[in-house]
Order: structure tokens, then sequence, then C-alpha cells
DNA sequence: AGATTCTTTTTGACTCCTCAAAATACCCGG
DNA sequence: CCGGGTATTTTGAGGAGTCAAAAAGAATCT
């Protein structure tokens, strides 16, 4: 019943969330949805009109548990959609961000279902990104960033916040993805740089900037 | 760039004109489309303007080229998602026509071609519908019906002209599926009733518009 | 032919989503 | 406490697709 478009709009309410303060700005979500400022506030209205989230005027929007129930289940839909793509069709990590941005807002629960055991029920996507359970429980821990952990530590990544294609590209081609090994040589907060080393691809350079978008843990017992 | 709207309206203009005239009228199109005969109108000046269709004022529509190049594309995706909803995730045939009417129009060009590997470029549907190439040719053979062809000769169903979830479920629970061998034992034009033989699940009757809905061809060589 | 019926087209209105640009409210430094 | 700068909201408009109802055109029957 609820369109694409209202879909977008509380699947990334739910995440600037996550990932932020619990009110949402209109600007935020502009940038995020592409669209300007004023079709923002109009959208929140209606959509507050519906009961999908609560507008505080010139503050910022917050899901509604109905809306919040709407959004975790177009996120499991875009995160097990990208884990099909990558683990059954082989499709490359950076692309699939794209696909299951449409394919969200089509796939039916019975689908989804199948899909889900067919990838024998997975936790999180290929970004390590975590998988909203069917019931609605999102699991979102708060991980060290290679910006911030402790240095010359063996760790592991554990997720990569990032869906640009570009910044995805990079990080395989150095063997950055989740699972992988490394630990952090050097950090230069003047120079604003992160250096690595990985047990696949050797030493490597990263901006702090990016370094912050990668998500890991200390690596347990080998 | 084509909406959904678009491609379902080119779409069901080829399908329309595959099985019958090679004009399509406005009131044809509105009932495949459930929209009112007004909106087709409205719509097919549109596609006219596009240059997707070929409008005759008062007589109906018929696909351009850039149209019919469409339409398949379209098409492809519908029976290969179909056919990868039966194969590997192995939805019930009934079902998989409502889904791909959504996910045809979401599906990317890459999506497609993975699929289509995964599935060993198959060359018809669940239904034995054909699917068309990628580069747009579409075989439409011509068979008999259980309506028309020959009594008290082994056949063989290749394919259902129907995607009602009513139709097929019952079909399926007689065993009519494609591939399926039976023979017609009795067909009574005044009842209108026509009595096969199926080698799983025995006699049964069908309306002669039921029967006219499955296509067979002479078995071959047991 | 003339009247009746069916199909197609036209018209006017509506929903959903969007933008550009103007108006408004808020925040922060001086 | 005032002036600018920034974020938000409002306003007016437009594209896409749809419907209801009226008008027009064709076909069919008697
Ligand atoms: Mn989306
Ligand atoms: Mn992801
Ligand atoms: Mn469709
Ligand atoms: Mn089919």
């Amino acid at each position: 019943m609820a369109t694409s478009t209202v879909e977008n709009y509380l699947k990334h309410v739910l995440l600037l969330s996550e990932s932020g303060e619990t009110l949402v700005s209109m600007g935020a979500l502009a940038l995020a949805l592409d669209v300007v400022p004023g079709t923002v506030t109009t959208m929140v209205k209606a959509l507050a009109d519906e009961g999908l989230v609560e507008h505080q005027p010139r503050h910022g929007v917050r899901l509604t548990p109905d809306g919040r129930r709407v959004a975790l289940s177009v996120l499991r839909k875009h995160r097990l959609v990208e884990t099909f793509l990558v683990n059954v069709l082989k499709m490359d990590w950076s692309k699939v961000h794209e696909e299951a941005e449409q394919l969200e807002h089509v796939i039916s629960d019975e689908v989804l279902d199948r899909l889900d055991a067919l990838l024998g029920h997975p936790d999180t996507d290929p970004h390590g990104d975590p998988i909203p359970t069917r019931q609605g429980k999102l699991k979102s821990q708060v991980y060290a960033t290679l910006a911030t952990c402790v240095a010359e530590r063996p760790l592991r990544i554990v997720r990569i916040l990032e869906q640009s294609e570009d910044f995805l590209r990079y990080a395989e081609q150095n063997g950055l993805l989740p699972g992988a090994a490394l630990q952090v040589t050097d950090r230069n907060l003047m120079a604003g740089l992160v250096t690595l080393k990985t047990d696949a691809a050797g030493s490597i350079a990263l901006s702090l900037a990016a370094a912050g978008r990668i998500l890991v843990e200390a690596s347990k017992a080998s």
C-alpha cells in the first residue's frame, strides 16, 4: 500500500536516525533522497497525517512505531536482496546497492522468505550491514572504526558504512571486505592519514574520513 | 526511461497482437490493463507521440519497431523471472505471474543476464510461454489445443495460455503441466465438454473454453 | 433509411510527487 | 539586542496517470 516514495522516505529516516540524532532534519533527508528541502517538508507532513512519522516543525522528524515497521521491512528487503545478488548471482558488491534500491519495493513477503531461506538466514549483508529480522529487530552494534581503534592490534573488518560504487570498488581491490584481517600500523592525525597492513594486500594508506567508514573489531584468537 | 506504466501498455499491445489481430483495440487494452477506455485512448496518444506505437484513431494500435523492442525486453524479463521463481525459489506456478508483473519493471539487464545463465538459458517459462531472446526474437509457434486436436492420439502439453491463479492451481492438481502426457478420449461439442486421460491423474473433463487454453503437440516416440 | 447499441474520444477533475522561488523562523556572533 | 546567514516552510505550478461522464462515431438491426 505504501508507495515506493513513501517507503524510501521512511527507510531513510530510519537510516539517518540510526547513525546520529533521533530527530532527522529536513535537510539531511533532502540530501539522502535527492530532492529539494521543500519537497521533504511537504511529504513529511503527508506522512505525519498518515501516522507514519512524528513531525516537530522546524526541528525534525522521527518514525512512529507504524513507520518504523514499514522502514524495517523495506530495509530487510534491501539487504536480503543485496545478499542474494552477491552470493547467488555473483554480482559485484559495488553495484548491488543500486539494484536493491528498486527491488526493495517490489519483493513480496513470500519471495522474501524464500530468498532468506535460500541464503541460509544471513544476519548481515555483503557490506556487513545487519539485516532486520522478520520480527523487526535490528541489531545495530557499536564498533570502532579504523580511524578510532587501537593501533598495532590484529583486527577484523565487520562492516563498511558506505554504498558509493567507487569507494566499494576501491575497497575490494585492496582486500578491505568484511571478514578481512588487518591492523593499523600508523595514524597521523596531522596529515589525516591512516596506514594499514592487511593480510591479503599488504600496506595501504587511507584518509581519516575513509577510515572512519570502516568498522572493525578485535580479532578473536586465530 | 520508460515508466512501468508505459512498459505495461507496450507489453500488452504485444501480447494482444500475438494472439489475434495485428491491430489492438482500445477496449481490449483497457480490459487487459484494468483501466477505463478513456485512459487508454489518452495514453495511446502519448505513446504515439513518443514513437512507440502507431495509432489509427477509431481502429486500434500497433507497435512501432521501437515499441516492440521495449515490449520484448519487458516480456523477456517477465518470463525469466517467472522461471526463476518456480525453478529456483520453488514457488507455486500459479502465483508467479503476479510477482513477475512487478519485478519485470525493475530488473536490470545485468541481473537479467545472470538470471538467464543461472537458469541455463531456458527458452520457455513454467507455463510453456516462449522467452524472447536477448536479441528480441520471439518464437511463437502455432499449436493445436485440447479443443481442436485429433482425439485418441498420444499428446504432450506444451503450453498453458492462462495466468489466472485459480485455473493454474486446478491444472496443476490434475497434472496438466507442460510436458505432461495425455490423450483426448472424447469431445462432445453439444455439451461443450472434452474428456481426457492423463498418464498421471487419470480421467478428467474440461469445458471447451478451458481446453482451448491448453496447447498440445503429438507425442514423439516414447 | 432510421433508430438503437457499442466503442472510442473528449473534457474536466483529481492524486501523487516534484521543483523554483519567495516568505518565514531560527541561531549565532558582535 | 540586532543583523546576517542558514534551515525550513509556504506558495504556485507542472508532469504522469487515472476516472466519471458527456460527446462523437460506427456498426447493427428492423
Ligand atoms: Mn528504494
Ligand atoms: Mn548494504
Ligand atoms: Mn507489469
Ligand atoms: Mn508465464
